[in-house]
DNA sequence: TAAAAAAATCTAAACGTTTATTCGGTGTAG
DNA sequence: CTACACCGAATAAACGTTTAGATTTTTTTA
């Protein structure tokens, strides 16, 4: 094994016949070094395609140039599009992405974080897990002094920048929008009751019933997973109601495509005489008959966003925490009656 | 901002009255350390929660513990689960993974890999972009020394350590399958051709065809992009050939779900008078009507195993490549008929 | 019991940057 | 003509580990 013996700022500097710090100069600052100088070892460096020791200069510097990312899942539409967006950001900014995944497992979560060499990161991005009441571990984190910013899935009594979609303000236009085409008994098949965004969404709903002044029956609202079989189950259990509804807000597209599939079974007219609404925008809306009526959430943009605001924590450790909250959108397709 | 002075290596040395290369081995080696004194230094080190600088063991050592990976896109079934894959091995080997995307450009694909800081990186796994033909900044970057795995797009001319599934044999077994099922004209809507496993099912598809002797009409295959549109398109124009087939095999199911649609619309029974199956398994299989028959990809498998088989190569530099290949599963579904 | 071997630990030189400080020139003001 | 400021560049000390090789201590062997 001939390890050729690495080629740093050093050789540079002799092939210049100038030293090494002008040479480390000349690479970042601009300041305080002769722009003949620079442009020569910037054409040398160019040629022979010289890079910098990420380690060494890390080690120096402190700063690594790396920003770590914490999610749940990354096998999901809505979470692989997040991380999109982070990707983007970095990548233009000379960031690079380190990536852990939690599996949406509490414990895996704290160890993840426990372990966490802060040393490698310069920052990091959060979505939590969906049962993570607990945030001892992220506090302890953040008293080091690491940077962080929440996204999505963002714990609620803890002082941090937070990027989230507007989930009160989409849950409100879909219910409205329900009632808009004649919808009156409007039933809400929810995600676990524990996580912050299912709560918003919830108020969303219940706030556009007491607005439009349409009464609500509590036995319309039902809490379980996110998967598409919650959906259909779900669902079966709102139909065998005495008087059942006849229309569905749906936590997520997942759950929303289970209803329909359910409905479909019963034969009941999705579209006509039953409404259905989802949330995301994930792209089985459009694989679904009818193609779902959804709430389309900004994925992407909450990932770009995110990284942006972290990196801005990352450049001034004084600038202050802050909120983003990033609107989502109605996307009309057939599960909901178009008159 | 009070940056507390970090706490190292060698204060946790003169805690314990002894050396810092003997603290620096207890942490790892255990080799030429007495287990007494590797015991007292572990568990002080676990009470401060103490975690080696990895830039600066990184720097003396040479190994970073981090594996870059190289993909086309993320947002997508088949992308995100082999990256879970990657995930969970690297996981559970102590190595972090750092994202690198080329939204399946070939231009950023090639100014991405000339600027990898390959000082940040153990080794890389790389699934190329579509229209890679051009494979000299692999070649440089393999000259570097920097060990590589290819897995799922791989290039065709590089002598490497690659992983695949077997392309060639789930189009084999798809086929067959149609041709048991009583379907003889059987149509392929495949993908960009310059991709080495559009060509390989391509073969499956044919072979299959040959070893049944079923005749097999050249009008019948389309080459195009992976899109659900692109599936739909072709399948139009499948239908307003002279003679129509009566059976798709799709490249994939995002095209076999543009197929089903064009179906559906044509008025055309799927699963009955039209056999339809697809490739991957994508969780979409399930939501269009009728359920989607596909073999399925075994895209968690495939990040493991490349990771693994990466991870061989990093610690044993004269480990020779070798090229893997995972057979894909039929799943029956509803699309092709029972009988 | 002396010599040799093995085990445990230490010393100190890397690793390749960054950056505070120093230094030498050159231009300018008094 | 001296003193001062200023610009560009050099020196050298970090940064926190790893790891040969040296050294000390302990055990084995003859």
């Amino acid at each position: 094994m001939v390890m050729k013996k690495s080629f740093g700022i050093k050789d540079i500097a002799k092939m210049l016949g100038i030293s090494v710090s002008t040479v480390s100069r000349a690479l970042r600052d601009a300041y305080d070094v002769n722009p003949e100088t620079k442009k020569r070892v910037l054409e040398l460096t160019e040629k022979l395609n010289f890079k910098l020791n990420k380690n060494a200069s890390a080690l120096a510097s402190g700063n690594t140039k790396n920003i770590g990312v914490v999610i749940p899942f990354i096998t999901n539409y809505y979470f692989s599009t997040v991380i999109s967006g982070i990707q983007e950001e970095a990548y233009n900014q000379g960031y690079n992405i380190i990536l852990y995944v939690t599996n949406d497992d509490i414990e895996r979560e704290k160890k993840l974080i426990e372990n966490i060499a802060t040393s490698s990161l310069d920052g990091l991005l959060i979505s939590i897990s969906s049962n993570s009441h607990i945030v001892e571990h992220f506090e302890t984190m953040m008293r080091s002094g690491l940077p962080i910013v929440f996204f999505d899935r963002v714990p609620q009594h803890i002082q941090a920048s937070k990027v989230v979609q507007s989930d009160f303000d989409g849950a409100y236009q879909a219910t409205t929008y329900l009632i808009e085409k004649g919808y009156d008994r409007i039933a809400h098949i929810a995600g676990p009751s524990e996580l912050s965004f299912t709560q918003e969404r919830l108020r969303g709903y219940l706030q556009a019933h007491t607005d439009a002044k349409v009464p609500h029956h509590k036995e319309y609202v039902i809490f379980s997973g996110f998967g598409q079989s919650h959906g259909f189950d779900d669902t079966k259990a709102l139909l065998s109601l005495p008087q059942p509804p006849n229309a569905i807000f749906a936590v997520n597209d997942r759950k929303a495509v289970g209803a329909i599939q359910a409905l479909n079974q019963a034969c009941i007219r999705v579209g006509q005489d039953f409404g259905v609404i989802g949330f995301t925008n994930d792209p089985i809306s459009t694989v679904i008959e009818p193609n779902l009526t959804t709430i389309e959430e900004p994925a992407f943009e909450i990932g770009r966003q995110s990284c942006q605001l972290l990196i801005r924590h990352i450049k001034n450790k004084d600038f202050e925490p802050r909120e983003i909250l990033i609107p989502g959108r109605l996307i009309e397709r057939q599960s909901v009656r178009s008159d």
